[in-house]
DNA sequence: CGGGTAATTGACCCGGGTCAACAGCAGTGG
DNA sequence: CCACTGCTGTTGACCCGGGTCAATTACCCG
């Protein structure tokens, strides 16, 4: 999410030295922060899938956003004591760990990073908003095609998008634990979408056969993603 | 959720000023702001409950949030070129606007209250993340109870409860599109709750009367209001 | 005292949950 | 290289929480 482009020259090296300054892998399906810990640092997603999910006492979890290559995870939240959800890899992945005091130094000494990265944290929000909304209003069908449309959107911004296609790391799991459903649901829904030829979820990857036509059964619309939006 | 607690003597009078600025009315059910409008000012709500939701083309919606007296809405969003959801008036409402400018001057002249107000937007996020959880996996009985259970605990952070009561100007329809169900079905609900013995919802009025009891069928965890923390 | 908002109730229905069995596939270790 | 094991996806029968529709009764405020 996270859009270099708004920054001038002079702050990019800053940012550059953070993204290699202490990266860390992580194995996919292994947490990256755990609800209770204490957060200590910002991290920045640099290759892979994450989400960020909370979970009741008897197990039941839900999923409330994805992150993808890019993203960064959690700024500012080393003021907190203690995390309230957790972040958990889905693929392997890359990450490139903050501290608060060199965090705090950045946003010190380039105001226009630190506005980048409130407009980064606003976007944040409002997806975790239309989540709720999906969660909340729509029915699977739709719920699957939103997802569908955002994850396709974010990407391609991104430029992790070839011919119509992108990587598709999610299980019929994740994507119950996100839309708040089980997995036969969920795999009953995904046939559905397949059968109408607007996507396919096969395997590892989404293919989209007519965008305008899954926005519409999504009721998707754009704006909540503010791609128009300068820093 | 501010907490003029965790600032300095030295930094209150800068809030104070910015309370009896430009305090506005706004009658009950109107719109403070909605979707797709400029935002160009934050604003505390100083009386009265408040509203953030989102709706679908088709008419159906979803409150996301809920704002009580003392709560700030949208730190910075006015750095976005639209909303990307409303906010509306439940009760009659004032509000303090604080136009961009003074806001940025505020933040800058007063580190230790820029530091307060991430650490609110931060609690804030984190409700709606609750909100997620609940929409997403609460069933309708506990979904209720979470919902008086929080609304209890933030209203006695601000110092609103009397003997184990608060007012309640919530209607069914509120609840219906806060926890993503009818308004027949809260009915239903309500009454459950209502017979069991644990709180009283009543025309304008909650009242709790057994508050771990109600936590334990809510599968209510307080972690998450971050009460704890100093800002 | 009238009109609009809010709550209540009941009959019926459906989207999605539950449970269970099974098949495919990928990694792992021997 | 194969066998084992544990994820992942698939399918089917049955069920239930909550939705739908509709009519009725409070309310509250002017």
């Amino acid at each position: 999410m996270l859009n270099y482009g708004a920054l001038s020259p002079a702050d990019a090296p800053a940012l550059d030295v953070l993204e290699i300054n202490r990266v860390r892998s992580i194995k996919a399906r292994r947490d990256i922060i755990r609800e209770g810990d204490d957060p200590k640092e910002v991290f920045l997603i640099v290759r892979g899938w994450a989400c960020r999910y909370k979970m009741l006492e008897d197990g039941r979890r839900q999923i409330v956003s994805f992150f993808l290559p890019g993203d960064l995870c959690d700024l500012h939240v080393y003021i907190l004591k203690e995390m309230d959800h957790s972040v958990g890899a889905i693929t392997p992945v890359s990450i490139a760990s903050i501290s608060s005091a060199q965090f705090e130094k950045l946003c010190d000494d380039h105001p226009r990073v630190t506005r980048a990265l409130w407009w980064d944290a606003l976007i944040g929000a409002s997806i975790e908003r239309e989540w709720t909304l999906t969660v909340g209003q729509r029915d699977a069908y739709e719920g699957l095609a939103h997802l569908c449309c955002e994850l396709y959107m974010r990407l391609r911004l991104v430029g992790l998008v070839e011919k119509q296609r992108i990587t598709w790391p999610l299980t019929q799991a994740h994507l119950a634990d996100a839309l708040g459903l089980t997995t036969t649901h969920v795999g009953r829904t995904i046939r559905r979408l397949n059968e109408t030829g607007l996507a396919t979820i096969s395997r590892g990857s989404l293919t989209i056969h007519d965008l305008a036509g899954l926005q519409n059964v999504a009721l998707f619309n754009p704006s909540y993603l503010h791609f128009n939006a300068a820093a």
